[in-house]
DNA sequence: AATTAAATGCAACATGGTTGCAAAGAAGAT
DNA sequence: ATCTTCTTTGCAACCATGTTGCATTTAATT
């Protein structure tokens, strides 16, 4: 799967910003930072430019938003055949890494009635195997 | 319980903006965004003070944040007796509330050995029973 | 190659995060 | 109650980021 194959099959256009960023985070074995994707594209593309390309990958769905907290967030592609909508992660504390875990079972809470779950996010905060002291 | 015991609780100096901001998320039955408390507060402090004092009353944890995305935070008193390190929360995508929602039954998660996880997280997002069409 | 709708780059502005510093305030000691 | 000390406040200032308008450029179709 290449950049502008990607983006055709979301129906989007394939510009260089854009392809630049999909590009890197298919490259990249784990989320990543806005930052962290700016830096490896070495600003060379305006910050608008940039800016609108992000939003535009986010509201169509080609790359999805994994929040650790408030100042802490990263970004991973969706990629067919994972589950957009039970997504579990492990944030390490200690190396600062996400890690996507797979889902074993659905994780069933008792909701008042009435209640329609759509998506299921789940964010579990620790220490990783090789961050364990 | 009123702001001033809260705050002492923590070890914190009882100030007037401190006070206002835990009185507001003492009377809310809810979670608030910081515009939110702020509004209420009719900008009586200056904004530094403000972010100042928010910034302590999350770092001492008298308050926790509520992460529904990167754009959308809210936040919450830690209130004796809760459990602290394992949320569930619901959103609902229609009327924007957020409900704190009790565990049940302690999601267990099938993890590569060695990952040690100290707080868990858990978002559903959907339809509550008043926006339910 | 021509067409057209979309994306780009730039300027400009808004907002929020952040720091330094002198003045004001809180809480314990006298 | 007053003094003392340490903390917090308010202001100015700065920087990063979010956001929009608009003229120019570009992607992808005819």
């Amino acid at each position: 799967m290449n950049p502008s194959e990607v983006l055709h099959s979301h129906r989007l256009k394939s510009t260089s910003c854009r392809e630049g960023i999909v590009e890197v985070m298919l490259q990249a074995s784990r989320a990543l930072s806005e930052a962290e994707i700016k830096t490896i594209l070495g600003n060379r593309h305006d910050r608008t430019t940039f800016y609108r390309s992000f939003k535009t990958l986010i509201e169509k769905e080609v790359i999805h938003q994994i929040v650790i907290d408030k100042n802490e967030v990263r970004y991973a592609l969706n990629l067919p055949g994972i589950h957009q909508h039970e997504h579990v992660h492990f944030h390490c504390s200690s190396c600062n890494q996400v890690f996507c875990v797979e889902p074993v079972s659905e994780a069933t809470m008792t909701l008042p009635s009435g209640f329609d779950v759509s998506e299921t996010e789940i964010m579990l905060k620790g220490k990783c195997n090789h961050c364990k002291s």
